[in-house]
DNA sequence: CGTGGAACGAAAGTTGGTCTTACATGTCGC
DNA sequence: GCGACATGTAAGACCAACTTTCGTTCCACG
């Protein structure tokens, strides 16, 4: 109820800490970053206020009192407490890994190969990539940032900044021997987990019949792109993911329409953030 | 050289190892004497200084995060140490005995027999009479004042503050009787320290042969008083001293002329003083 | 001895951090 | 649904803390 209500100002105490270690106002004043003027002022303050000599002014120099001995002790003590306390935070948050979590396949197919372009300009900060059901408490779970895929229509949350990385087309993909092999995509073996609604459903928006699809599963997404390369089945995915393979020819697009188009956001509870949090956010802008 | 280079600010620190302690922003406002708005804009700015979420506002309630946890405690152990440093500084200082240095007599014959009326008024303060050789830098010997007999033309030093309490005629006097033996002041024994240079002058002022004088040496002020008062010489002292004695007729005044008026005050070094040397210094204004 | 450097002292002026004010929102208990 | 009580935000006010300026003292050094 009362622990503050007779304590003398802080920045008084701390011009008198800093007397005392310096033993002197003109270097306390220096580490203060402020003139010898304020220092004396903020001591004979304080002096006045505990209506006690603290130092004795013996013409150029400053020796303490017995007193202000005393009170300079347990000040370094207590403000050692503080700078301490504060100092293990900063330290504790610095080495602290960036945790992203996402609900798509693109860190595994795109951010993570490019990891090690971040870590050559960030030496030092761990990144922990962690799939994680879609909707998750970024704040609650300790999460620093969230990678997603927004269908259009989405709405930013009052506790979440969501920032744009790019749109992305949806597109269906195979190989290029399966699309000679002259199978209509309805014919042709799909590569999409059993459990994966939302995929199921982009497809479905093309006009297959889902029900009579032939599918593959391959269990995680890296392969899932890996299986279609080598011919044993169709899949969807977004274009900047298979950019290269469409590219090298590795892959061929399927002519479907009816795929939505998303876009690549990094979601960031609002509030302070790490230097690092805010160096991987912006590197992710980069990459995109 | 750098404990405070980086450091928040120390009224950020207070506010939230305020709110840290009683859960609440509006609380820890009623604690600090503020309103709720600055407790929590100066978290906000901890927070965003420290780039580290410290407290999660759930609707009405707020909780502290790990961090906050951590940095709380740290805070509570340092800041609890420094107002525990400026307790004690109280404490003692609030107990601390009151020391009066003294150069003449006045003490002894004056303001001890009244010292009872000043612990009436103030009980509990500690009241140390010493006398001392009559230079003495108060401040470092850790005296809390002086009472001083001044002769006209003293000139106030830089670090000590005056105050006249009355001015006073220095006589001399002896027992009526020794007054109607008929003897001259000249060939009356006299109550004199052989080692009182002071008063040797007085005398020395009113024309009397020093040299020629039979003196009688008693060793302490307090006897000589008494000494002249059983007849055994004169001797010289201030009219405030003696006034009841010269008023109950039990000592006459010699009518020599050329003695000093001196002006009794009490010397403060200048500074803090704390409430006990305040009352005392008042209190001899009083029964003068 | 005087000259320059470096410290403290005092007073007046200024500024920015802190606080208040005012209003909005959100939650709980009844 | 309403009142009590908590937090959030923004804008402006205020005052403590700081700077500036000038003076003084002390010491080192040529």
């Amino acid at each position: 109820m009362s622990r503050w209500r007779d304590l003398p100002s802080l920045s008084a105490l701390r011009a008198f800490d800093a007397t005392a270690q310096s033993g002197s106002f003109a270097e306390a004043g220096r580490m203060l970053n402020v003139t010898h003027a304020a220092v004396t002022q903020a001591v004979r303050g304080l002096e006045a206020e505990l209506s006690v000599a603290l130092v004795r002014r013996a013409g150029r120099t400053v020796v303490l009192t017995e007193a202000g001995e005393r009170l300079a002790k347990a000040l370094d003590a207590g403000f050692g407490a503080v700078e301490a306390g504060v100092a293990a935070l900063r330290e504790a948050e610095a080495r602290r890994v960036v945790r992203v979590t996402t609900t798509t396949y693109i860190a595994e197919t795109y951010v993570m190969p490019r990891l090690p372009g971040f870590w050559a300009k960030h030496p030092g900060v761990e990144v922990a990539l962690s799939p994680s059901p879609e909707k998750i408490d970024l704040g609650r779970e300790g999460f620093d940032m969230a990678i997603r895929a927004l269908t259009d229509g989405w709405v930013e949350m009052p506790d979440e900044e969501i920032r744009p990385l790019c749109r992305s087309r949806v597109v269906a993909v195979c190989a290029p021997s399966l699309a000679a092999s002259g199978l209509a995509p309805q014919d042709m073996p799909w590569v999409i987990g059993n459990a994966n609604h939302w995929e199921l459903a982009e497809i479905a928006g093309t006009g297959l019949d889902i029900a009579r699809l032939k599918r593959v599963d391959m269990g995680s997404p890296h392969l899932e792109l890996q299986a279609c390369r080598q011919g044993l089945g169709a899949g969807t995915a977004t274009e900047i993911i298979c950019r290269d393979d469409l590219e090298a020819g590795r892959l061929v697009e399927l002519p479907l329409t009816g795929l939505p188009v998303v876009t690549y956001a990094v979601v960031l509870p609002r509030g302070p953030r790490r230097p690092a949090v805010q160096a991987f956010a912006a590197w992710l802008r980069t990459i995109f």
